[in-house]
DNA sequence: AGAAGACCATAGGCTAGG
DNA sequence: CGCTCCTAGCCTATGGTC
């Protein structure tokens, strides 16, 4: 059919893929294109994914990102820029549908599949190849699929690394395939500005640039000890491999998690430390919970702060044993909250982070059996099968429930006024029947803990 | 006795996805 | 005058211990 656009590096009609190897699929405009399946009334409309308040763009279809919107923009200059567009909350638990979905398609051609978020993935046909066709074959295939299965279109770059796959499924966008032979690829290459390679963001790309580097080929004729100095070791040894397309690495399915962590945004500043160190607690659950989910158990507690003005700082603190257990992470990041002394100082964003993660399975009994933190253990693992079976937030701390959170979008439409002493014991009990109100804004207890 | 290097913990910075 | 998310990975500098 015609509907797809081939693009090719290369001259020719039928560009070479011998020795291509590595596919790099991507949904276009993920969740909006997710959103759009059920609203086709909205096609060829600009749309907005995000929310409220102080939240930013998740996705925007290509009319939108005409208008100048683009992914990371805060809504409200979004709303400003593009007043016409249609805005859409984000629906997370959808999205992580879809994208298994579409996950199931990749795994039906190989095994040796590696995702990188909900929506894109590299893919190694060496192995497909004998039984599928050739991986322009394969990209055909599986674009189809997922057109016909799920409705949305993605883009394929196909190539013989990763980093030039993804550069290629970039440039495809949208709904296209691109494939840069092997021996086109360093031209291919040499042709695009620094800001194209992996690792080069904002600050790398100024740094270069006052060194009188703007291209690809800029960086390729640099020699590599130079870059080391001027960039640092590592960031100056990548980048000179990849301008020639040098990028040994192979694709892995099944990356081991390193970190767990929630943060969240305030919908308006806070000073008070009870609200604080309450948010730090369901932030606590909510990592403690996501670990034992997966699984997994971690050493190092990581608080994050942004103050008002927007400096940000973390503190962290690594415990003698393995934890999964929000109480333990909750006293730790109280902990490193108080050694902060904050005067009512004002903050605009808190967040907990699990590092230093293994597997809970064998080796990281923490203390022993009979002491206090396993009673918690047990506990939490109480609520976990509460939590499954009645649905996410179906138990609570009760300090949570006496003051739901002061976050997210929908936090406006809490009633509970933030009166005087939410300071209750430690204790769980049931909630409401359908607290809607905290349970399923973006961040929620309820989205996360799928994942 | 002192140097060197491995390793760990901590804190901050940058990047890249959506 | 307003505004600037969330998750996660890697790198670097620094300071300590062995």
């Amino acid at each position: 059919m015609s509907r797809r656009s081939y693009r090719r590096a290369g001259a020719g009609l039928s560009a070479n893929d011998t020795g291509c190897l590595v596919l790099h699929a991507d949904m276009d405009a993920f969740y909006a294109s997710v959103e759009l399946i059920d609203r086709p009334d909205l096609r060829g409309l600009p749309v907005i994914v995000g929310g409220g308040g102080r939240s930013v763009v998740l996705s925007a279809t290509y009319e939108a990102r005409r208008r100048g919107v683009h992914a990371a923009m805060p809504m409200s200059r979004a709303r400003r820029v593009c007043p016409e567009a249609v805005v859409i909350e984000p629906d997370h638990d959808r999205y992580a549908d879809v994208s298994r979905g579409v996950m199931e398609v990749f795994r039906s051609v190989t095994r040796l599949v590696e995702p990188l978020s909900l929506d894109e993935a590299f893919i190694d046909v060496s192995g497909a190849i004998r039984r599928m066709g050739s991986p322009s074959r394969i990209a055909a295939l599986i674009r189809d699929r997922i057109a016909d299965e799920q409705r949305i279109t993605c883009s394929v770059g196909i190539a013989s690394t990763k980093f030039v796959a993804k550069l290629a499924s970039g440039q495809a966008k949208p709904d296209g395939v691109l494939v840069v032979p092997r021996d086109e690829t360093v031209t291919f290459l040499h042709g695009l500005p620094a800001g194209a390679l992996w690792g080069v963001g904002e600050k790398t790309e100024e740094a270069l640039r006052r060194l009188g580097l703007v291209t690809v080929a800029d960086i390729a004729h640099t020699p590599a000890l130079t870059l080391r100095r001027a960039l640092g070791d590592a960031v100056g040894r990548q980048l000179h491999d990849l301008s020639w397309g040098r990028d040994p690495r192979p694709v892995v399915p099944q990356q081991v998690e390193k970190s767990i962590g929630n943060e969240e945004t305030f919908r308006t500043d806070i000073d008070d430390p009870d609200v604080i160190s309450r948010e730090l607690l369901r932030l606590s659950e909510r990592v403690a919970a996501r670990a034992r989910a997966s699984g997994a158990v971690g050493r190092t507690v990581v608080i994050k702060i942004r103050f008002a003005d927007f400096t940000t700082i973390t503190r962290s603190r690594t415990l003698p044993e393995h934890t999964d257990v929000a109480r333990v992470i909750h006293s730790t990041a109280l902990a490193l909250y108080a050694r902060l002394g904050l005067d009512r100082a004002r903050l605009r964003l808190v967040g907990v982070r699990l590092e230093g993660l293994a597997e809970a399975s064998e080796g990281h009994h923490q203390l022993s059996l009979d002491e206090r933190p396993v009673g918690w253990r047990e506990a939490e693992r109480a609520v976990d099968r509460a939590s499954a079976r009645f649905g996410a937030g179906a138990v609570r701390p009760a300090s949570l429930v006496a003051q739901p959170a002061m976050t997210g979008d929908t936090a406006q439409q809490r009633h509970a006024p933030r009166s005087g002493d939410g300071r209750h014991p430690l204790r769980y009990q049931a909630p409401q029947p359908y607290g809607r109100e905290w349970g399923d804004h973006p961040g929620g207890t309820a989205d996360r803990l799928s994942r």
